[in-house]
RNA sequence: GGUCGGUUGGCCGAGUGGCUAGGCAGCGGUCUGCAAAACCGUGAACGGCGGUUCGAAUCCGCCAUCGACCUCCA
């Protein structure tokens, strides 16, 4: 198995990954909340654990990954004391709360099946897993760290931090928290601004609500990834990630309950990724640049030039490594786009080359070299560099300029279609004039083609530029190859 | 204000002490009736000042600047 290094937000790290049972591995993502459309920050943590998921499952391990729907909890304010973010929704769009549930998940599973993102192991919600919430709540309370207040429960980060240190995954300290956390007004349940809510007592007009020990509520925010991880994955297991967002407080509580609850840590890595900007400045509702993924895909959004394929997403995504700030402009995307295509007609190339008795490529070199890349900490734009490299190759090949032995064009072939469509998930794109419904279209366009072929043959450059040039004015992108002409849709 | 992390060529983005990723754009070439596309080749960078070192984009200090979290956000 190969030996993969990841960064541990814990320790601030890189470490040798160990899972606890050998070649099994328990994985936990903070997953979306269901109350709008996906927009593109919620692509990059999905791509991101995407990633190791398939680099995970590529070398061997078995791999329980959960990802979880937060369908409750989620307050729209701070201090604990706003509404909630579907119930909100739900009065806006009139509907229930749980079809604003459904709709968004849909919606979210919808993009995460474009981008190639594949479905988690298990995909929990929140509202689904109530007692294992109230259990957990319950046990927190007996071992001393939660208290109860007018039927809401609140964990008590004082008395927890006589016992323990919190603070440790953020490495923040407890007393520059007390320093820096303002006293808002609503807190009087609270015996503490840092103490968080582990369950809510519900309102008379509150919709969503459960029955629980301390009469109707609902829970808390970061109870459900604390009950739900454990109870898939156990009270101790290998890997849980989320956006860098997330670190303080979600993940700080996560920990400090994980500790409260079973009296040990139950997660042996960290992994966070980071964020995304859009032309320099943070993704912000008020800033008018929260871009939904379905924009992207039809251009329906101002700052867009065009529509971007998810393709093109995921590999301008791959290309930055997850823990660095990542971008977005035009620019840049059509640089992707293009470069990605450049990769993906490589990768057609290696389908056909011709194979010769020696090889002068060394292709066990350009594989070690891919997976030092993915091994150190899944450094995915090293890796799709060396993935060029090996294109240049193939191009050479295909030129004459280089040659290559049948057994080494397998063992390339087999490279690049376990790196490139297995690890990476990068697809074919889909070709306008292979679309099998386009198939009239494209036989009147080869029809023209056809018509212009002849006319060059009568060395009719007038009729013929004129076809080509009609055809490249409606948007066609005429190719001239030594089999003939071929033409595709100019994205 | 506190904590943490950035600042790399025209653009995006790797890289952690000497061996100067990669993509896009640019420039030159091959191919072509001419183009387009494709392919090949190629110049170009390490925020500022100071220090450590034989040698620093890479380590240290100061300054500038941007961002994240601390408050809903993936």
């Amino acid at each position: 198995m190969e030996k993969l290094i990841l960064y541990n937000t814990l320790t601030r790290k890189k470490e040798l990954f160990i899972p606890i049972h050998k070649d099994h591995v328990g994985m936990y993502v903070c997953g979306p909340t269901v109350y709008g459309n996906a927009h593109l920050g919620h692509a990059r943590p999905a791509i991101t654990f995407d990633l190791l998921f398939r680099y995970l499952l590529h070398i061997g391990y078995k791999v329980r990954y959960v990802r979880n729907i937060t369908d409750v909890g989620h307050l729209v304010n701070d201090a604990d004391e706003g509404e909630d973010k579907v119930a909100k929704r739900a009065k806006v769009e009139e509907l229930e709360p749980m079809e604003i549930v459904q709709i968004y998940t849909n919606s979210y599973r919808k993009n995460m099946g474009q981008l190639n993102v594949l479905p988690p192991s298990i995909e929990p919600t929140a509202s689904g897993h109530i007692i294992e919430q109230i259990d957990a709540v319950k046990k927190m309370i007996d071992a001393g760290f939660a208290y109860e207040t007018n039927g809401s429960v609140y964990f008590d980060v004082e008395a927890y931090a006589r016992t323990y240190p919190y603070g440790i995954l953020s490495g923040r300290k407890i007393e520059d928290l007390y320093t820096n956390t303002r006293d808002l007004d609503g807190q009087s349940e609270k015996k503490s601004g840092l103490d968080f809510a582990l369950w809510k007592n519900a309102l008379p007009e509150h919709i969503m609500r459960w029955p629980s020990p301390w009469g109707d509520g609902f829970p808390g925010w970061h109870t459900e990834c604390t009950a739900m991880s454990t109870k898939y994955l156990g009270e101790k297991f290998d890997i849980h990630g989320g956006g860098l967002d997330l670190l303080f407080p979600h993940h700080e509580a996560e920990v400090a309950q994980g500790m409260a609850c079973f009296g040990h840590a139950t997660v042996n890595y960290w992994i966070h990724n980071n964020m995304i900007t859009i032309n320099g400045q943070k993704m912000g509702k008020s800033l008018g640049n929260f871009i939904q993924l379905d924009e992207f895909f039809t251009g329906s959004h101002q700052l867009l030039e065009k529509a971007y394929a998810p393709m093109t997403i995921r590999f301008f995504m791959l290309q930055a490594h997850y823990r660095s700030p990542l971008d977005f402009s035009n620019e840049a995307l059509q640089a992707a786009e293009k470069g990605l295509e450049r990769l993906l007609n490589a990768m057609k190339l290696l389908a056909g080359l011709k194979t010769s008795t020696n090889s002068s490529i060394d292709v066990e070199k350009l594989k070690s070299d891919c997976y030092e890349a993915l091994n150190d900490d899944l450094n995915s734009p090293i890796l799709i560099a060396h993935l060029f490299d090996g294109a240049k190759m193939i191009n050479s090949i295909n030129d004459g300029n280089a040659t290559i032995t049948a057994e080494d064009l397998s063992k390339l072939q087999n490279l690049y279609s376990g790196l490139v469509n297995d690890v990476l998930g990068i697809q074919q794109q889909q070709n306008s004039n292979e679309n099998s419904n386009n198939e009239l279209f494209g036989q009147v366009v080869g029809l023209l083609l056809t018509l212009r072929q002849e006319a060059k043959m009568k060395k009719d450059w007038a009729t013929s530029d004129q076809i080509r040039d009609r055809l490249t004015s409606l948007g066609f992108e005429i190719k001239d190859t030594k089999e003939g002409a071929d033409w595709k849709l100019k994205s």
